[in-house]
RNA sequence: GGGCCGUUAGCUCAGUCGGUAGAGCAGUUGGCUUUUAACCAAUUGGUCGUGCGUUCGAAUCGCACACGGCCCA
């Protein structure tokens, strides 16, 4: 144990090279104020290169501009240090003669990783690099862990997601896709505030917890002594607002499902969802292609993506086809298989497809279809005419009452989005709601509640209405051409680290 | 939940048949001061994920557990 200036006891590091920056710091200390708040930039890296870069060399001599900026060691090369500042690198050029002596001594404090405002006059090497010819530096934040490898960053995926801002600090690759991230969440806004959509809020807590078929996250409000839920899904509260006379609203945010983690699943996730009223699902297929062909084009000036060795050229038509379509195109199984629930138990059987007796003949479609069929669809596709026992917020076909007018886009064989016409008859879905209950009565965890409340809202009057919901973190997966939900999750859940104490 | 793979220095990775633990980078010391993964010389650094077992002897073989990855449900 060893105290420090404020006679605090400190652990002393087992790891040396930590050891030996902490004894640099305390130098540091005892000089100043080792953390100052202050320092002025009088430019920074990147505009330094707009600037400058393509000023000649005599130029630059004429020019003498001095200036101030700073950043993060990331290289020390012999006499050249190289700063990174807001992700734009450059160089410093070092030479201890022209330095003070105090000032000589204190370039042994630096450190790789290390925050240093520094000063220097822009001028340009014999290799052309624009560089500043150091007169004057300060450490502002002294690191006191090394950097990763240099060459070859932060590999290690488990590092990567439990200490994201090392990860940041080290691979480009992976600011790269947070960059984008961002900048997909920001035109999705901008595209539907300029069709007149208003962005809106909804509870995230929620008292009855419904618009999916998920299992919940269930939280205490202690003053009410009331359980309340982590939403699901923000559907419910969106379609209140149609009623109220909202009739374009969106909302881009998180939702909470209490199931495991994968390299899809997350247990907190993005989703946008959208309501238009005097729209219906076909409107929203339209729209939904028109928007990811404008976000492919926004990001890359192309509209095709690759993603993952497949390339996607989201500028053709998706194709549309029915639930009962896929199904019959990828399985050995026609149309007639289909018909009755004796005929859909034999085909899933056949399929070596898994199923429970009292399930109905839509479920068991269902569960053909995301085990045999939705992998396999790899090129944009629009699944349509889900069976209406999975669609419990869905209006019924007008001519065949046993399916929906909903749909889902399916790309790369996974499920991207997922709308449909809303149910607005209240007698219809209240008779829903209650199937919902009853399945969760016989153990389906999965199961909706009833929300009498949100049957009153119908009852008011829900006009004719289609609504969409688009998982944000698998979209920006696609256009980052990432294999898993956490590289574009910037803290992913983990597993808690075991402590020895 | 099941199967397979991984876990070795701060980072990236080797480690053969079970026989006292290796490299590159980073670090330290010195040199070099217009370099570009800078270079040259010397040098420090290990709970081999954790625990138990087999063995004269375990990073290596076995079992259990933890964390991570991939696949399946």
């Amino acid at each position: 144990m060893k105290e420090n200036n404020n006679g605090v006891q400190l652990v002393e590091d087992e790891n040396k090279l930590v050891a030996l920056r902490r004894e640099k710091l305390q130098i540091i200390r005892e000089k100043r104020q080792a953390y100052p708040n202050t320092f002025n930039r009088e430019s920074t890296a990147q505009l330094l290169i707009v600037k400058y870069s393509e000023k000649n060399r005599s130029q630059l001599e004429e020019l003498a501009v001095e200036t101030m900026i700073a950043g993060r060691i990331i290289r020390m090369r012999g006499p050249f240090l190289v700063i990174t500042d807001g992700g734009v690198n450059i160089q410093l050029y070092v030479n201890k003669k022209e330095l003070s002596e105090a000032l000589a001594n204190e370039l042994k404090l630096l450190d790789l990783g290390d925050i240093v405002g520094v000063r220097g006059v822009v001028f340009k090497t014999n290799k052309e690099e624009l560089t500043i010819r150091l007169s004057d530096f300060q450490v502002l934040s002294k690191s006191l862990h090394p950097l990763p490898d240099k060459h070859k960053g932060l590999i290690d995926t488990e590092l990567r997601y439990r200490q994201r801002y090392l990860d940041l600090i080290v691979n480009e690759d992976s600011r790269l896709i947070f960059r984008k991230r961002s900048k997909i969440i920001r035109f999705i806004r901008n595209y539907f505030e300029d069709l007149d959509f208003m962005e809106v809020e909804t509870p995230m807590m929620q008292v009855i917890p419904g618009g999916a078929t998920a299992r919940p996250f269930v939280t205490h409000h202690n003053a009410l002594d009331q359980d309340m839920y982590l939403r699901v899904a923000p559907e419910l509260c969106l379609k209140r607002l149609v009623v109220g006379g909202f009739e374009k609203v969106f909302e881009l945010n998180r939702n909470f499902r209490n199931e495991g983690l994968s390299a899809r699943h997350n247990p907190e996730f993005t989703m946008l969802e959208f309501y238009q009223a005097y729209a219906n699902y076909h409107d929203l297929m339209d729209l939904t292609e028109d928007l990811l062909r404008k976000i492919a084009y926004a990001l890359g000036e192309t509209t095709r993506v690759t993603y993952q060795g497949s390339v996607y050229d989201l500028g053709k038509p998706f194709a549309r086809i029915s639930v009962h379509e896929a199904i019959c195109r990828h399985c050995e199984i026609s149309e007639a298989d289909l018909k009755t629930i004796t005929l859909v138990k034999a085909a899933a059987e056949s399929l070596g497809v898994q199923f429970e007796d009292e399930w109905s003949s839509g479920k068991i479609i269902m569960e053909i279809f995301e085990q045999k069929v939705e992998s396999k669809l790899d090129q944009p596709t629009f699944v349509t005419e889900y069976p209406i026992e999975v669609s419990p917020l869905a209006r019924r076909n007008e001519e065949r009452p046993e399916i929906t007018d909903r749909f889902e886009l399916i790309i790369g064989g996974r499920e991207l989005a997922n709308g449909f016409s809303e149910l607005n008859d209240p007698e219809d879905q209240a008779e829903r709601f209650h199937a919902q209950v009853a399945q969760k009565n016989s153990g389906d965890q999965e199961a909706m509640h009833f929300d009498a409340d949100y049957v009153t809202a119908l009852e008011y009057g829900l006009p004719p209405t289609a609504g969409e919901g688009i998982g944000i973190d698998r979209l920006v997966m696609l256009f980052a051409d990432a294999p898993s939900i956490r590289d574009v999750l910037l803290f992913p859940h983990m597993r808690p680290l075991k402590n020895s104490d």
